[in-house]
DNA sequence: CACAATGGTAAGCCGCAGCTTACGGTAAGT
DNA sequence: ACTTACCGTAAGCTGCGGCTTACCATTGTG
């Protein structure tokens, strides 16, 4: 049930490009704010929803905080999507099974 | 780009139930609005993003329209998941020569 | 010890997404 | 032909998501 949380995080335009330049390197709050439209606090409120959806993580250093990507955050949204089509399958199964009793 | 799409579609949990109750077997309005705790004109919306999203395709049967699932549909989205982690290894590659140069 | 830097949070505004009811239009049944 | 079934669309309401400004706490810096 965690993709459901993946999919509302990502959903977001400013919250995917947050995700993705966080891809490339660890990076502060502020250092992320200046490469989006958006002010710092918006940010932060996005970093709020991307940790709590798993795909990423904070390593608080001093006074600044470092936001990393978490390497398994997508893993679930993966299975999701490769266990669409053989769960169709063994459904659609099913269903020939079931039209075929009610016949 | 068209995952931009797909992300927004399926991050409703109303279009994800309708999109999986599709997989099955191909199913008219009404049949989805059976299942589902909202009305019908709600379905039908939900039915004109999922398609606009390429994720569902209609075929009109006389009276009434048979939704189904659009099998390449997840292809967009299962290429940016893939793509994520190659294009962060590079982009980190990149990164580092960038510290080396400028230090 | 000031004071600047970093960033989380509260409060408030605003547009839009999702829902409902109402209506119209086309196909099927009788 | 009349009526019923199926479904798309318009109109309108409402809650919420995303944004900003303002404020506060904590930590580096002179």
């Amino acid at each position: 049930m965690a993709y459901a949380e993946v999919f509302a995080a990502l959903a977001d335009p400013t919250r995917r490009h947050i995700f993705e330049a966080l891809r490339e390197t660890p990076k502060t709050v502020g250092e992320l704010a200046k490469g989006q439209p958006v002010s710092r606090p918006a940010v932060s409120q996005h970093l709020k929803v991307l940790e709590s959806a798993r795909l990423v993580s904070v390593e608080p250093q001093g006074n600044r905080r470092l936001y990393l990507v978490k390497r398994d955050g997508l893993d679930d949204l993966r299975r999701y999507l490769e266990s669409f089509w053989s769960d169709a399958l063994s459904a659609y199964g099913a269903e020939i099974v079931r039209r075929m009793k009610n016949k």
